[in-house]
DNA sequence: ACCCCTGTTCGGCG
DNA sequence: CCGCCGAACAGGGG
């Protein structure tokens, strides 16, 4: 499920730990996700913190606790997280379950394409690879200059190719190249070589109005974008392009290994 | 049964 | 060394 707008949406699912105390974790004993922290090394390096604050970046989050611990989570494919009453036990695919004073914290991931790491540091701030992560489409680091450079770099990439490397955007995924891709009437294969540089200006500028609706829509409260978006007719054989008066049937194709879809009028 | 999947990483190849 | 590309990871759902 998570890309920039889920993850955002999931991040703050915890919040109503934040200022209590880590009383008492399970793991779960195969979980895969724990393939850089063993689960005992989470265990032991949370238990009796104080659960401070939350961050996302891309489709990384980081949850900060006292001591200048970090916990670091990537959702995967099929990661999300809730919470739970405190005194409630983990379900099949819980593989991490963080039990505070009023409220369980609680990682679920059924196909463990998720990951999580523990991580202390020394000077307050959070780990380093954190704070090297690319800009996001919405911080000031995300300039025009920017999308261009990276794009020149990989000229006979198709753009919608292109969107998925998290170097150059961090949290886009399938449905939101797809959804520049459809908004911007570029074939989703268009190589990067052959976009002008006003092409690629708007590749910029669409990806950051996606990106920023997205969050407001569907990060606050998992709303629906509404049925002017690709979104909303891409999933099933036989949807048709929701463009004004185009009425087209969609295509849906892999590309490089991934499903895309797209109008092929519109985007031809 | 069979096919599909909103992500990432790895190894082979040219 | 680099980029490309398929496979692999693993389970649920249609």
């Amino acid at each position: 499920m998570p890309e920039l707008a889920e993850v955002e949406y999931y991040r703050k699912q915890w919040d109503p730990g934040i200022g209590e105390t880590v009383e008492r974790i399970r793991t779960h004993p195969a979980a895969r996700v724990f393939r850089d922290t063993p689960a005992a090394a989470i265990r032991r390096g949370l238990e009796g913190t104080r659960f401070l604050a939350s961050h996302a970046h891309g489709k990384q989050m980081m949850f900060a606790f006292s001591g200048d611990t970090w916990l670091g989570l990537h959702l995967g494919m099929s990661g999300e997280l809730k919470t739970a009453p405190p005194d409630s036990l983990p379900e099949k695919h819980d593989h991490l379950v963080l039990a505070l004073a009023s409220v369980s914290l609680v990682f679920r991931d059924p196909r463990m394409f998720g990951k999580v790491t523990l991580e202390r540091t020394d000077d307050g701030e959070a780990p380093v690879w954190w704070r090297e992560l690319p800009p996001q489409p919405l911080d000031p680091g995300f300039t025009k200059t920017r999308v261009r450079d990276f794009a020149r770099r990989f000229p006979k990439t198709p753009v919608k190719t292109l969107l998925l490397d998290q170097r150059g955007f961090p949290g886009i995924g399938n449905w939101m190249a797809d959804e520049i891709c459809w908004q911007m009437r570029i074939a989703p294969h268009l190589p990067t070589g052959e976009m002008d540089e006003s092409t690629l200006d708007a590749l910029w500028k669409t990806t950051r109005r996606i990106s920023r609706e997205a969050l407001r829509v569907i990060g606050t409260d998992w709303g629906d974008p509404g049925d002017t978006w690709l979104m909303n007719h891409r999933w099933r054989d036989g949807g048709i392009c929701p463009r004004r008066g185009c009425k087209t049937e969609l295509v849906r194709a892999d590309l490089r290994g991934r499903t895309t879809c797209w109008c092929p009028v519109c985007q031809g």
